[in-house]
DNA sequence: CTAGAAGTGGATAGCTCTGCTCCGTTTCTC
DNA sequence: GAGAAACGGAGCAGAGCTATCCACTTCTAG
């Protein structure tokens, strides 16, 4: 696949920088950094940058890769917590967790339209782990039974859009928002008498692909 | 203060064709429309616009008036109802629903850093009132002892957020969103054992100070 | 009906912000 | 030290926004 020959070193030296610079920034400013923001941050020429990496996409793809690689470590490990419901919280807070440091994997999981093969291919290897996650916890009766997978993504944009807003300033009330809302979804039947506007069922996949940011 | 002449009768006409124009966008795109993009909706010449507005910003606050008003009047009328639980969760249901159908009023209540000074007007009458209906909620033991005044900003925020991403494709998936996180809300005294990562006390008014959202 | 005041439209100038290219200069490598 | 490779960043093109200006139309008082 790599038949181009070796870069100079001096070339290569500033690709690693570009890199570098890119994944900081991502992590900081988001997932729409510009060629122009990058180069100032590596202390290189935007026409190096361009160079090297001539369609952001396939920068932005190098990034990522690693991240989302994590974010599945994690959903790997919270399957292997013995106790459903520690292991399904374990797996939404260590998420929204690696969230909380990095804007751009914010960005790339909210999934704003772009970014959608990597963002995709993620969902694709984390929704039936989170299917199962949430089928253990309903098993055990940890998890109240009228909330479905489908509800996860809500509460990932519920709680992200906190994180967004309170980044700054009190970087760990998500936490709270995170603990108040899970905690209210913990197992106990929903009371059967007055359940008048309760919400009843699991939605569908459905939710997901509402929560596909639309184009703007 | 109206010292100045009636406007001839075809200029208040496009005063009037300018306001409901501005109205309907504002209330669909969000508070940032520009002078051109009211001009084309109203049917009129930029210049028009420029005449009768000089300032954007007053005819925004023009638009205001009256939503604010009708926020003021739903807090109120909240108030009213008996049981104090109906009545905490018939203002933030009641203000999310006017939120959903008008983009531009999210954005205002979301305060990002413009429109402040409408806003916080705004916000300087709904918080006692809202205050009020968390304190007679707690009182009757209908809302767990361990939500505070401060969480329903976030509350807003959470909710608010579903509603943005899922306002064109399933526009009331915030209430299933806005249900369950109220359900969880709902009184039962925490667990007395083991509340070990349970969230504690009431935040203070710092919450509302973080969501303001930081200027860009 | 008419004179002239009031109002209109929208082309356009000026600005900012972005993506990207191009080529004279510097740096590497053999 | 010669020639290939890489560099830097000024500057161009294009999009989008604000705001102005003035030849033309519409209103209204008399």
């Amino acid at each position: 696949m790599d038949g181009s020959k070796p870069l100079r070193r001096d070339a290569e030296r500033n690709r690693q920088r570009i890199l570098a610079a890119a994944n900081a920034l991502v992590a900081e400013v988001g997932l729409d950094v510009t060629h122009n923001d990058i180069a100032r941050a590596a202390e290189v020429g935007v026409g190096t940058v361009y160079r090297r990496f001539p369609d952001r996409q396939e920068l932005i793809d190098e990034l990522f890769d690693q991240r989302v690689d994590r974010i599945i470590a994690l959903v790997e490990a919270s399957l292997l917590i013995e106790d459903p419901w520690s292991g399904l919280c374990a797996f939404i807070a260590g998420n929204l967790e690696l969230q909380a440091g990095d804007k751009g994997l914010k960005d790339l999981m909210a999934g704003d339209g772009r970014t959608t093969d990597l963002a995709k291919r993620a969902q694709r290897r984390i929704g039936p782990a989170v299917r199962e996650l949430v089928r253990r916890a309903h098993a055990s009766g940890q998890l109240r039974p009228d909330v479905g997978v489908g509800d996860f993504p809500l509460v990932q944009e519920m709680v992200g859009a906190v994180l967004e807003h309170s980044r700054r300033i009190d970087p760990d009330l998500w936490r709270r928002a995170l603990a108040l809302v899970l905690d209210g979804y913990r197992g106990r039947r929903p009371a059967a008498g007055a359940a008048a506007g309760r919400p009843r069922p699991t939605p569908g996949p459905r939710i997901e692909q509402v929560l596909e940011r639309p184009p703007r």
